[in-house]
DNA sequence: CCCAAACCGGAACGACCCCTCCGCTCCGGT
DNA sequence: ACCGGAGCGGAGGGGTCGTTCCGGTTTGGG
């Protein structure tokens, strides 16, 4: 978002294939996953590999534009359920709605939750969804010990339900998600742990990130 | 297993070094995940590649092994679980010693869920499975409507969890799991879709195993 | 219209990883 | 103790995939 005048002017052709690289890398990972080859990405949009990478310095790079998408998305999301919802349903329709956008990128889903760019718009995201949050567990639909961290959590869950079942049963984690809300529900019986902490759920990022970056040794 | 006379003796030094090799690969998969070089198996178990690929034809076989160890565990915990626990605690345990099941083998936890060897096994697995369900809803403790099928999901979403927060969690799993067992409990609102299919489960593994395999085309 | 700069394509390079091969070692029955 | 053969190690083959390089092509301002 910082960035203003990196390219001054990109000649047509060049951002036309830029756009079309764009699109195929969004449908290729959704499609494969992050490990198809960059000759994939290529061939699908009609350009050479040499192409993608004048544009892309290197595929973790791409890999990012489309995280960058998608985190907007859902950065656009978390606000419009604060927005256009009551207070009553806000939440569950972010919950729904990162449900689908998950089910629309299957195969980037492991760096999604990793991406820590942006450190900006990460706050602002938390700062709408625990709005979202507090406002459901006002409207007594979400019992009280439950904190921001554990949005984290389910997020990650559904992730797991979503990868696994979305190309047999593309709907299959709505019923999942639904049992999530009825177990989120006010209820006396204490949980057995403690939710995770701001700074774990930092660290969680970080390690994945670094493992993203195909680490290895000890 | 059926196998029965497959090595009629194994060398004393060759069924150490056996089983040095799956310590050091169940070791290694949970540490750095099934991609971990061959070679680093190797080293770990104090041996070359060259006696590695001599007991194990593939990499691949490898990992069967211990998935295959892992599978057993997971079996017999659910038997234990019938066994010797009251009606009303079986089937929570069950889950919960499958979620300590999997901190202990992240890293193949991609292959355990996908492992379609065993038919038979599988089916006795399930027969145990629908029976713990089963009283724990006679005991009042999980709703009706809930079917074996919607535990393979809820396993799949645990994975997420362990997969996620395990490194830097170990133990934030149960909290999770907490959250799912409660919005298990009966409730009269309806779930919004229906469970999945024996069938569809059936080609979730299906479809898994062949991209374990290292698919790539269309 | 013309030309320099920007851009394009895809062959080739290098790093990585699974697996094989073969000369040597060590077990264990006689 | 001896010897046949199973077992061992690790260098290297073969294949994949990310990235680079450069000769030819396209763009768009003067």
């Amino acid at each position: 978002m910082a960035l203003s005048n990196a390219q001054p002017t990109l000649r047509r052709d060049a951002a036309r294939n830029r756009d079309k690289i764009v699109a195929a890398a969004r449908e290729a990972f959704a499609d494969h996953g992050v490990d198809v080859g960059v000759d994939v990405i290529a061939n699908q949009a009609g350009v050479g590999v040499g192409t993608l990478y004048r544009r892309f310095p290197t595929k973790e790079s791409l890999i990012d534009a489309i995280i960058d998408e998608l985190f907007e998305q859902v950065s656009g999301l978390a606000q419009d359920s604060l927005d256009a919802q009551p207070p009553e349903t806000g939440f569950a329709a972010y919950l729904r709605g990162v449900g689908q956008l998950q089910v629309d990128h299957v195969g980037c889903l492991s760096r999604l939750w990793t991406h820590t760019g942006h450190v900006e718009a990460r706050k602002e995201l938390e700062s709408t969804v625990r709005q979202l949050l507090g406002r459901a567990q006002d409207a007594g639909l979400v019992r009280s010990d439950v904190v921001y961290q554990d949005i984290s959590v389910i997020l990650w869950s559904l992730r797991g339900v979503v990868e696994t079942t979305a190309p047999v049963a593309p709907t299959q984690w709505q019923r999942y998600l639904d049992l999530v809300l009825a177990g989120l529900r006010p209820s006396d019986q204490p949980l057995s742990r403690p939710a995770l902490t701001g700074a774990q759920v930092d660290r969680v990022f970080a390690l994945h990130r670094d493992r993203a970056r195909g680490a290895r040794g000890s």
